[in-house]
DNA sequence: ACTCCTCTTGATAGATCGTTCTATTAAATT
DNA sequence: AATTTAATAGAACGATCTATCAAGAGGAGT
């Protein structure tokens, strides 16, 4: 009832966990740093996450993991038009990258990368993230007129150009990356629109 | 003198270590397993490595970095014009993913975002990698007569591209993000060679 | 007052980490 | 043959990791 002024240590454990993760990764992050950083005593990690280093990584994947989606997805509510959008989205998260010295880029990325082959719980929790944000993009964009397989193919490119782009703007400290993989996005959302009237298949023989 | 049929201690090392790193990451991987693994004694990596993990790190960024630049670059070789390269790169790419069970993607992306921000020279030395890539894509673009910047973008959004893709593809075990992503890459580059006579900014406003 | 119950707190265990160390064997050089 | 160098081999060290444990603080309800 007493609303504290303070946030919920369970919270507060989830966003330096977040923040961590995705700066250093999940093994080099130790959860002694994860307790420090949240200004939680460490006992209440495990308090709150019995199920340890695991539950926690989890609890995190889907919780910002969905929290990034949100975001990007907002983003095309504030826009009039596809291709605004896309342009928006990669110019703002160059922004961001700036606004973070380059630290701050896709919340999960580095995870999924780490546990792909190694954590099937975790692989498969970056794997119903990723699928989420390709069916909410699609859903997003059906008021594009686009078959479902044009706005799939679209929204997939969209994010793995995006990943990509971190990746290289995060490694060479630099924002080319994201602009040159966001006037490839625009290029593709530009075809697709083009190329509206046809019913068939994509490729050109 | 004597030819060995056994690959030499160092190589293996530098081998192990590559093909550890790249599907566990640098942080989850510890030298005890990579010894194990290149069927090396365990002071020999440090005989070898005298600078320890980093050192070690550093020489697998460069060496597997350079090799799969070379990899990526013999597919242009290999093809008539840059429409059927980024084709066959993305195809490729997708052939040896699924060949080794969604383990062996780019050798030195996961190294690159767990060091992005916490270890200085082995950010740097994913960034000369990243940068040489750049590099050599736009000079072998060359004869396409697109402006430099064009090609330099074209190839950005070709490495982002493929990038990303990896990271869904190997969390969702699944070769579509690749797919889509070739598509994506094979749209701007059809939109480059068309624009060729078009010498101002590419901007169609 | 007393009993739950949630949460806090830090010490501690046991394993593993990167690193250093000494000792031994193999090869090359003088 | 003698000596130096390169490579092998793994034990040992301190630090750090995940995880567990026991003990206590604070409130709510009876």
């Amino acid at each position: 009832m007493v609303s504290t002024n303070t946030v919920d240590t369970r919270t507060r454990i989830l966003a330096a966990s977040s923040e961590l993760f995705r700066r250093q990764g999940l093994a080099g992050t130790g959860l002694k740093l994860v307790a420090q950083t949240a200004k939680a005593p460490f006992g209440s990690i495990y308090h709150f996450f019995p199920g340890g280093k695991g539950q926690l990584a989890e609890e995190v994947i889907r919780s910002s993991g969905a929290l990034y989606g949100n975001l990007v997805m907002s983003i095309f509510d504030a826009c009039p038009d596809l291709l605004t959008a896309v342009d928006v989205a990669f110019e703002g998260a160059a922004e961001s990258l700036v606004a973070t010295d380059f630290a701050d880029a896709c919340p999960i990325a580095t995870i999924a990368l780490e546990v792909a082959s190694t954590d099937e719980p975790l692989r498969i929790a970056t794997a119903d993230v990723f699928a989420s944000w390709i069916d909410a993009g699609v859903a997003r964009l059906a008021d594009t007129g686009l078959s479902e397989a044009a706005r799939r193919e679209l929204i997939i490119g969209l994010i793995t150009s995006l990943e990509g782009a971190f990746v290289l703007s995060r490694a060479m400290r630099s924002t080319e990356p994201l602009i040159a993989a966001g006037r490839t996005v625009r290029c593709a959302a530009e075809a697709a629109i083009g190329n509206k009237a046809d019913q068939g298949p994509v490729g050109v023989e």
